[in-house]
DNA sequence: TTATAATATCGTAAAATTACGATAAGTTGC
DNA sequence: GCAACTTATCGTAATTTTACGATATTATAA
């Protein structure tokens, strides 16, 4: 599972999960599907699936990485899945983005 | 080059850019790059690539990748190119970040 | 001009991602 | 049990990404 990285050192625990995390909103789609999931607050499977025109299986798809990146948590609403965006995961999100690389070019000073 | 999302709407031009830049830095290896680079301020090429132990021409196709993000800037002195973090970008990126998805889970809060 | 040095680009093979249809797995109601 | 409904997973083709060696390209020095 976990590859080794032709550098001369690994990447901590957390900064191999926020590199997860840009990873899979690093596609336009998924980027997409995070917007709706924040404006509906949270829905399930279908709603998506006829709002973005993709099959199902390329949404579900999707939801999974999503999903495995700690973005979003899906609960099983009886026979759909209903998904709704990690609190959790979108705060670390931009948290470890907000500190990193703090040494370089500050957001708020420009400082660096 | 502008792909049409199968989505109901296309993503703004700050969100496309701030989408590209996800991608870049979801590689691994070019989020170490980053790393590395904010670590040296600037350092070349030959730098990085004695760094990694990948072959410099893959680690010029990442530096090429970073750059048309506008992660980084490359300057030519002499026969190398000096790189260096690009304030603006990562300015950017921490900034849209940082507003992102604001109705849902503020990371000071914890409201949404 | 020639040689050296550093990097970018080209061509290509391997790997990963993306998308789809088909199918399986689960829940609800009869 | 069965049928209807929703979603997940499987198998697979097309595309993209990644990595490499070989080859330009550009700058410096003699």
């Amino acid at each position: 599972m976990t590859k080794d990285l032709p550098l001369l050192h690994e990447l901590s625990r957390e900064e191999t999960r926020l590199a997860a995390m840009l990873k899979a909103l690093g596609n336009p789609i998924r980027f997409r599907m995070m917007q709706y999931l924040a404006e509906n607050q949270m829905c399930i499977t279908g709603d998506i699936v006829a709002f973005t025109s993709l099959a199902q299986s390329t949404v579900s798809q999707h939801l999974k990485v999503l999903r495995e990146a700690g973005l979003i948590e899906g609960e099983i609403e009886g026979p759909a899945t209903c998904y709704c965006i990690s609190s959790e995961g979108l705060t670390f999100l931009k948290t470890q983005i907000g500190k990193w690389l703090p040494d370089c070019c500050n957001p708020v000073t420009g400082i660096g």
